[in-house]
DNA sequence: CTGATCATGTAATTCGTTACATGATTCC
DNA sequence: GGAATCATGTAACGAATTACATGATCAG
């Protein structure tokens, strides 16, 4: 029983506790979105089939106010969780980034040009460090109160890799100002 | 006219120089493929549209000894080309990391369990990072003789990046080894 | 009462990989 | 002579996004 890696997205999150899908879409935009996204059109399509093969179940609650259906984790779905967080299987390993790609391609490009692309690099990973501090709070409210250290220690990692990028784009902002030679480090 | 990302990439390559679909399917795995891959179905039906467009020119080449088709830029290719490398477009970044994902959902495991995933994560930098350094001196040679330094400084930033994951992980491993916490740096 | 949010879903489309098919040439 | 590499292409499939449709409830 082959499960797509969103598959795991949604038994993690149940794990984390009882949610629907527009919970679960919600929780994915401010925490795992960094390293592994997912839309509306992976979430609902892929409980039912987790819950079609008897992983997870769906309820509906008539006592909430809305019309939903949350969902939990099967033992059968706790099973698959923990076969997939051990399992040696190759990793799933994928960076697409345009401005790398564009620095690659930069030698054609004037000192001023190529300082303004590496700002807006630069920029788009401010952004979403400060997404990430913007979280951070009430990420670690949760942990403590839970004993769930490790989405915390995610974002901690999300931070530090941003910040590093960051500091990249501006060591070669900075030689590229002082009329730099566009030497190697 | 909009262009995929695929498409700058070849556009990219041929500035480089004169190139069949198949070199640079070649080149992309040594190079950007760390940050920007790309597949024989996606490179010769690109380069046929980018001829149909004017941006390219392909040529049979009857000296060489093989059947071949070489493509070079055209002036309205090397136009496109600049226009990419200098839009303020916002630029696509997207980081798929299934060994973050497991991290994040490693609450339930023993340390035992997430020392042996962290070990697998940064195997797989360390194998990237390894390849990387298999085509430095190449990379630093042909940067040389060219004038181009942007591959690879490109390239010692891919190094930079896994060194850094690496370092990660390694860090947490000995953190769990020594019977850890799991607290936060 | 009105806009934001909660909530569920689907259809169309895009993007990309994988696998296959085919054949010539080069290296040992 | 046979394996590796050069070389071009396509078809099937899968993964994921986007946009749309729909409607209830909540907050001001």
């Amino acid at each position: 029983m082959e499960l797509s890696r969103t598959a795991y997205v949604i038994l993690g999150m149940l794990k984390l506790g009882r949610r629907t899908g527009y919970e679960i879409k919600s929780l994915v935009d401010v925490s795992t979105r960094f390293f592994w996204a997912a839309s509306y059109g992976q979430i609902y399509p892929e409980l039912e089939r987790l819950e079609q093969s008897g992983l997870v179940t769906g309820e509906r609650e008539a006592d909430h106010p809305r019309r939903r259906k949350a969902y939990e984790l099967t033992p059968a779905g706790e099973r698959a969780l923990h076969h997939w967080l051990t399992s040696d299987a190759p990793l799933h390993l994928e960076l697409r980034h345009e401005g790398l790609l564009k620095f690659f391609f930069a030698d054609g490009l004037s000192p001023e040009e190529e300082v303004e692309q590496l700002r807006r690099m630069r920029a788009e990973h401010e952004r979403m460090a400060a997404q990430m501090r913007a979280v951070e709070p009430a990420a670690r409210l949760a942990g403590e109160e839970r004993g769930e250290h490790h989405p915390l220690m995610t974002l901690e990692f999300g931070l530090a890799y941003n910040d590093f990028i960051v500091d990249w784009c501006r060591r070669l902002e900075r030689r590229l100002a002082k009329g730099a030679p566009a030497e190697a480090a």
